[in-house]
DNA sequence: CTGAAAGCGCTTACAG
DNA sequence: CTGAAAGCGCTTACAG
């Protein structure tokens, strides 16, 4: 119903993805470039055995059939699907999430796509994921472990059908394979030796589920940094809880039930200190003032706080970007001895560890 | 180095995936069962037309052989890849994560994997992810479309291709797709309503990016109800912002510098919200009891925050379930006419809403 | 209920 | 530099 006399925009048609009824194929490009299937094969991968002169005839000849590449038939034969799975346990954990995007950004780069599936921390859903990967022929997979995982479980799958994979976050033990993660002790190391010049003198841990390696590990670096300074940690003062706001909320009461009055909270992560600071408050305790907290990850979060908190930034967009990095790498290199990367936090100082009001300074305090 | 007398306890072996050199296929696994490979495919999908005893004899078979199930031939010769794909700009955003996750549960139940990838917002990512989607036969794809993404966008890959689509939170103009999102009209009409039942009389829109349709959306909602109670929105009041705590700030800074003075801030979401009553505090302006904060989403921060924030559920999870059931049954109906599904919100009245102190109660509170 | 055969659309030596 | 041919491991009519 255009009036004829109207300029109608010229928007490019959609070109055609078939022939008749048939998809366009790489046969189709051939013949119309008049060259081979396999030149066509190899100008799709920019192979440089074909002279430039060719390679335009022939994407010539694509763009005019429309055609689209058609990557399940190259999966089958070529060696590698360009493919890589991502077995996780939750996105909802600001910290893996921000770690599933830097490790995906990465992997887009390079041109895999990533297969994800998370575990919820259930190990019959982690199995089913592992399995899934491995009927699809992904050429490496990311696991970031269940709670419950063994070796044994992993390699039901990734051992007898030789799929190269990392461990993200978390070890587990006996397991050969690269491990990529934030070094949590050297974190709590940086924690404790902050508390310390503070001029804290009794420190609690508290948060985060009790058999977790993030925890132990954040843990024995702590009490291994107090030691150092000569400050003995009691054990009574370490509540695991869940590793949420909830969990801070509760792991504060139940210290403070048991009748303790620590001068610093180190906590599990953020999200447990912002419950930490709440449950504080609630007992007329200020936090940064009467309790000193400090805490690890960072997320953004910790420096809008009030206060703002004190945290040892642990990069998860590193971890991510590593983790890529090294699957990648181990395609070529399938034998190589496994590599473990603990990559380096970095404290942040803020006021929920700074503001003390005490009647004594400590002697490293003035220092 | 086992001593002879000593038990060791049998773990079953890892079963061989090759026979010699070669993988175990359905060839092989036909041979060991004394069948044909058509009757191996079939048992594998589990064929009502294969009788029970040729299938625990062929399964049988499968087991003793270590055969794995190659996903990849399947894919090629099957009208179906039974993958989809998952177009999201970032899944950092507390609300995407909750949706994805619901999303890759749902879809695996039903024996979909997920190949997942973000946009960030940038359209050239999100035409490349498209691109991927298509070249790998996903059988449908849901996209969280960019902001600046048209329906010509999505046609030049998905129509094409003949891809089904849902579109999840944002629509597109003009676009005929399924769409799934949370009734952002009606949540604001639910939080227009509850501040004017308060007894509020000056409300302010704070946050979120000015054209983005769920914006738009939660303040016609909101604008229209205070309308229906009397009471005038001044456009004044509403101001855009990032969409998160660092935003709600600015608005805040933003509204108090032009001398505004509402009673009531309806925020675009639960992390804006969290920044305007910080700046409030900032201002010396206590929020619930000076200013009412209410907003939208419902996040499990809302509950925690002091004092709790009312705010009206967008239910994250129910949209990603949502979606995948409609992709799922369009696969077998792709001619039906397109879906669009707005899920109800609910609200949540919390403490920031309702210990207004004020000079004169209003009518509508009395009531 | 089961088998023989064709074929999905690529890639990969290999030959020229 | 290019082509002819084999083959990846399944599924799918079709025939019996």
């Amino acid at each position: 119903m255009q009036p004829d006399d109207v300029t109608v925009s010229e928007v490019p048609p959609v070109p055609p993805r078939r022939l008749g009824k048939r998809r366009v194929t790489m046969k189709d490009v051939a013949a119309h470039a008049g060259v081979s299937r396999a030149t066509v094969s190899l100008v799709v991968r920019d192979s440089p055995q074909i002279p430039a002169e060719t390679k335009d005839r022939v994407r010539q000849a694509m763009e005019q059939l429309g055609y689209v590449y058609d990557h399940r038939a190259a999966v089958m034969r070529a060696e590698r699907t360009m493919t890589m799975g991502l077995v996780a346990t939750d996105v909802r954990n600001p910290y893996f999430a921000e770690l599933t995007m830097a490790l995906q950004t990465r992997l887009q780069e390079a041109g895999f796509a990533l297969i994800t599936g998370y575990s919820l921390d259930d190990q019959a859903r982690e199995e089913r994921l592992l399995e899934v990967m491995v009927q699809r022929h992904v050429d490496g997979v990311f696991v970031i472990p269940s709670k419950t995982t063994t070796s044994d479980d992993l390699n039901r799958w990734l051992l007898t059908s030789d799929t190269p994979h990392v461990l993200i976050a978390r070890r587990i033990k006996d397991h050969e394979a690269d491990y990529v993660a934030a070094d949590n002790v050297r974190a709590g190391v940086l924690l404790g030796d902050h508390l310390a010049t503070e001029g804290c003198q009794t420190v609690a841990f508290l948060g985060g589920p009790a058999q977790s390696p993030v925890r132990t590990d954040r843990e024995r670096g702590l009490v291994k940094s107090l030691k150092a300074h000569r400050i003995a940690f009691d054990q009574a003062l370490s509540i695991a809880s869940s590793a949420d706001r909830a969990g801070g909320v509760e792991a504060v009461n139940q210290l403070l039930a048991n009748g303790a009055r620590p001068d610093a909270i180190a906590c599990y992560n953020d999200v447990v200190a912002f419950g930490v600071m709440e449950a504080l408050r609630s007992n007329g305790l200020a936090p940064g003032t009467d309790v000193a907290v400090g805490s690890f990850d960072d997320i953004q979060e910790a420096e809008l706080n009030h206060p703002p908190l004190t945290s040892v930034a642990t990069f998860p967009e590193q971890v991510g970007y590593e983790a890529a990095r090294i699957l990648i790498e181990r395609l070529d290199d399938p034998d190589a001895p496994a590599e473990r990367v603990l990559l380096s936090p970095r404290l942040s100082v803020r006021e929920s560890t700074t503001t003390m009001r005490r009647a004594t300074i400590s002697q490293e305090a003035i220092s």
